[in-house]
RNA sequence: GCUGCUGUAGCUCAGUGGUAGAGCGCGUCAUUGGUAAUGACGAGGUCGGGAGUUCAAUCCUCCCCAGCAGCACCA
């Protein structure tokens, strides 16, 4: 007999092999019904799986929505996988696991046929709940592990065989069969049947190539994704809820409020409208009150440098690959174009702007008194990433970073970071962000020796438990392996109006690059000193926060960012010589105002200026033409506030005015 | 870069082996209307680029480019 002790205390003892399903109906058959798996001394586990030793269980029902969901994908997964094999006999099964909104398999298509497409899901779905609706009972069954893989080569399953051979020798590796005629190798747990998914809760969503362990050398894959849940009402709003999300798409509202737009023949740069370029030049106008008021110094440095600069830099053997080289030579006039010569000088654009800022501090002779020295620049770089890594404008070829570099004394950096802390927490709360604190430590391929790894990770960590900011409430995370070759790094995560999160304020210490450019200060001892570099951003690009902040407000931008901020609208003709006054008025006072005269019904403007997401509308017809006032429509609002025209001036330039000046 | 899909008017999209169509937008005219689309008329496209098959290609084939989804990449 063992004994199994239950949550709330009471103890049973039960035959050794017993089920936590046979403690469930034990204890009464709405349990029984309930349960769908067991917690057994904390591991997630079938129902049907016997318990060999004294445990605690605590057994899961639907109800425990986390378990019940992980379990659930997991076993979309598998019939997903059962399915494609039932319907294209030959292909190979990999890997599927659940994601946080369903799941995926990753196949291979048999050779007679291509890679998997969108037009087979429809059957694949169909299968699939024929599989579900067939109620084949999932059961757990240990193999061998050399039993298995003789039976994944004789079933030509190369992909499993391998990964097989690789777990330890003579471990015991467990499979599931779904009914007698088909199986995974699989460590569970699973639901007790396939009848226990809900057939109206998932929807295969794409298919997209995935390589085999994730490397690019090995074959390519087809991956089937799909959103699964525990019931249709779930996936209903799931699928509500990405179309509410591709609503905020800042690629169709940047195109819909005339914000920028890209096109073939540069592709990934920026073509910045005037409405967009608004927005881009009060962030700028923004982070230039904060880095003053902060202790820096704004600075511009050159777009091209000599190659030779890269390769002492280290960026040319490291980094060449994503540079836009160009060769330093006039180019011949003849009509067959441009013919590079192969004996000009080469130099490259820049992909980064700390190598120009060392070269800045090392111009004169620095003191210890110098120090801290930060150095901003609004810096314009390229970097010519992989085409298939483009993406609107969070990931672009040209981007102008809000980049500064930090030149300290080792007894400054905890207080700089401290500081930097301080600066990104205010900027983020400003544009109603919450975020979150991630220290990357040291990763596999790195410089330096561990003592100074230890050192560096240790100031990083010491100033944001300093800052109070290394606590659960901001989301504060070790991540090993995920720093730079030259240094561990801090990453704010910001989390935006819908849950998302987004990577974008940085700082690292780099002891390395002021080694390799030999920059140095007098100390008080009179001998020379490296310092240390900080490299900080808060925005990360112009063109990515740009893009975040369009998705965070979904476009409805507050006031003081919105490139319209309002648009004064006649109803008749005779009130245009008023709404030109107003217009003029609210110009004076520095606000983004339109006129609306044209000839259009007051409904037509109103829709119009509502979709282009201006915030505020101000109506006038003769009524407030006489008595000097204004209608004020508000974006999100259906209402209206008469108000006399200084007070609507008021208003207007309190909303207008950034959140760091109010 | 890899796999798949896509590329037709400014935008969203139909469509056909015999040199193209809608809605919105744009222009003109009428209308002066009180809070989410007034009506009529009109202009506008060498159907992503190149090559091939064909009497004939926007449509079929091949190559290239770009976009989308995912993968890989993102010191």
């Amino acid at each position: 007999m063992i004994r199994v002790t239950l949550p709330d205390g009471s103890a049973r003892e039960v035959a050794r092999g017993t089920t936590p399903a046979d403690i469930a109906a034990a204890i009464g058959p709405g349990l029984a019904k309930a349960a769908i798996a067991a917690r057994v001394d904390g591991e997630l586990r079938d129902i049907m799986r016997p318990i060999e030793a004294d445990a605690e269980l605590a057994l899961v029902t639907t109800r425990d929505e986390a378990d019940a969901l992980e379990l659930a994908r997991h076993d979309f997964a598998h019939v997903l996988a059962e399915a494609v094999q039932t319907l294209f006999p030959g292909t190979q099964i990999t890997f599927g696991p659940s994601t946080d909104d369903g799941f995926y398999y990753d196949v291979m298509a048999p050779a007679t046929r291509g890679p998997f497409t969108m037009d087979d899901l429809p059957a694949i779905e169909e299968q699939m709940r024929a599989i579900i609706r067939a109620d084949k009972p999932l059961r757990r069954e240990v193999m061998a592990r050399d039993a298995l893989i003789t039976k994944w080569q004789n079933a030509g399953e190369s992909f499993k065989a391998e990964w097989a051979a690789e777990l330890p020798e003579g471990e015991e590796l467990s499979v599931y069969w779904s009914g007698d005629d088909w199986m995974d190798m699989c460590r569970g747990p699973h639901l007790a049947s396939t009848g226990k998914l809900d057939p109206a809760a998932f929807k295969l969503t794409r298919v997209a190539g995935a390589y085999w362990r994730g490397d690019q050398n090995n074959p390519q894959l087809s991956r089937i994704y799909g959103t699964g849940w525990l019931n249709k009402k779930q996936l209903d709003g799931h699928l509500l809820r990405l179309e509410e999300a591709a609503k905020r798409d800042h690629r169709r509202l940047g195109q819909d409020m005339d914000l920028f737009h890209l096109q073939q023949e540069a592709h990934g740069s920026v073509f910045w409208h005037p409405n967009g370029y608004l927005i881009w030049r009060e962030l700028e106008a923004y982070m230039r009150r904060a880095i003053d008021g902060a202790g820096y110094k704004e600075v511009k440095t050159p777009q091209v440098m000599d190659a030779r600069q890269w390769e002492q830099s280290g960026h040319w053997g490291k980094y060449r690959a994503n540079m836009f080289v160009i060769p330093d030579e006039v180019p011949n006039v003849d009509d067959e174009g441009p013919v590079i010569s192969g004996d000009a000088d080469w130099m490259a654009l820049k992909p980064m702007n700390c190598p120009a800022h060392v070269l800045i501090f090392r111009q004169g002779i620095k003191s210890y008194r110098d120090l801290p020295l930060r150095i901003y620049e609004n810096g314009c770089c390229h970097r010519n990433e992989p085409h298939g890594a483009l993406h609107g404008l969070m990931r672009v070829r040209q981007f102008t970073q809000d980049d500064a570099h930090i030149f300290c004394r080792e007894d400054q950096i905890v207080e700089e970071v401290q500081a930097f802390c301080a600066l990104a927490d205010r900027v983020y709360k400003e544009f109603g962000f919450t975020y979150s604190i991630k220290l990357a430590l040291r990763p596999e391929q790195r410089f330096g020796s561990d003592a100074d790894w230890d050192k560096a990770e240790n100031e990083l960590r010491d100033a944001v438990v300093r800052a109070g900011l290394a606590t659960t409430e901001f989301g504060w995370e070790e991540l090993p392996g995920e720093g730079a070759f030259y240094a561990p790094k801090l990453e704010w995560h910001l989390t935006d109006a819908i849950g998302r999160t987004w990577q974008v304020g940085t700082i690292q210490s780099d002891r390395v690059l002021p080694e390799r450019l030999d920059a140095s200060y007098v100390g008080e001892d009179g001998a020379r000193h490296r310092p240390v570099m900080l490299h900080r951003a808060i925005f990360g690009s112009y063109e990515r926060f740009i893009g975040i902040l369009i998705e965070h407000y979904a476009g409805r931008f507050p006031v003081w960012l919105a490139p319209v901020q309002a648009v004064v609208a006649t109803i008749t003709s005779e009130a245009d010589g008023y709404a030109h006054d107003v217009t003029a008025k609210l110009k004076a006072a520095g606000i983004r105002v339109e006129a609306d005269t044209r000839n259009e019904k007051i409904n037509y403007k109103v829709r119009e200026h509502s979709v282009a997401k201006v915030p505020h509308l101000l109506v006038v017809g003769m009524r407030e033409a006489e008595e000097g006032k204004v209608a004020i429509r508000s974006l999100g609002s259906d209402g209206q506030r008469i108000m006399t025209l200084d007070e609507a001036i008021d208003m207007l330039s309190h909303e207008a005015t950034p959140p760091d000046l109010r």
